[in-house]
DNA sequence: TATTACGTAACCAAAATAGTTACAGAACAG
DNA sequence: CTGTTCTGTAACTATTTTGGTTACGTAATA
């Protein structure tokens, strides 16, 4: 249960909540849907409402909504909302540049894999920029239209 | 302690190895330089020997050695052999598609997300096919040289 | 005013990881 | 050939991360 999977989460439930436009969502329906805790929704919504993301109201047919339109949600900033820590690790021992270490390597590749790290990730990043809210729910547009599932078309953009 | 930090591990450990050619080194010279355990300097350059990285040999005077120059192996290939498995993670009540699921966006969210996760990922690991052990070392080097310790040069290419 | 839904704290359980000890097996040195 | 050295791996522990769950205060609407 230690796998990460908070990102997913916030896909799943930021496409929901654009789905379901005007109508707010509440976290426990969002929570059915992705098979989950209405708690574990919250906290993630949590954080993209504190990324300015969607907008989050209390009470009856009270609930989630973006803040945006989907197209204009890019998929890194759902990323970046929810993950905030690089993705590769260094140890401790090494990050701050070990002086005391007799092997001159020892000491200095800890900022090294930092920096390659981060530009690794940036790779990453970068490629996550390129998509928003409203590609991943043409995605599964698609896939609903190739089931043959649903005939009616019922997502707008 | 939750946090993984084998990559930076391996690389550490392959630059160890590099650095010390025809000479063997030990696990435990590498466990001194990294700042842990033999036994987990050793599970890293296990994978590492089973990709074919690195030939390991036991016995006196025994340790590993590059199966190739630094030069010629790209930090992806050290990443793939320490981490085979994807960066982002699905639900697993996602990833299959849920079939029983009511709501449409539940049935398909898991597929298009590891697409979507894949092709991020490709990303990351398109920036690592571009830099080799060699470059790291280079770096290190760098930085050695940028403080003035150890003046006299003993890294070669 | 009652209902509904969020926000968050406080737990627990599961999983991943690093650290450690121990030991069998292999390979070299002499 | 024998002893030393080093790997490979199992086994176990401790720590950290994460998700799941319950509970409750607070806010906002019907």
């Amino acid at each position: 249960m230690a796998t990460n999977t908070r990102y997913a989460v916030a896909i799943h439930a930021a496409g929901m909540i654009a789905l379901t436009e005007k109508m707010r969502v509440s976290s426990e329906m969002i929570a059915r849907s992705v098979g989950t805790n209405p708690v574990v929704v919250r906290r993630v919504i949590s954080l993209l409402a504190k990324h300015g993301l969607v907008e989050v109201r209390k009470g009856q047919s009270g609930g989630a909504a973006l803040s945006r339109p989907p197209s204009q949600i890019t998929l890194d900033e759902l990323y970046r909302a929810v993950e905030p820590q690089p993705l590769m690790a260094v140890p401790k021992a090494m990050p701050a540049g070990n002086a005391a270490a007799d092997c001159p390597v020892a000491r200095f590749v800890g900022p090294v894999l930092v920096e390659f790290f981060a530009h690794a990730e940036a790779g990453f990043i970068e490629r996550l920029t390129k998509f928003t809210l409203a590609d991943v729910l043409a995605a599964v547009e698609q896939r609903m239209a190739a089931s043959g599932v649903c005939s009616k078309k019922k997502i707008g953009d």
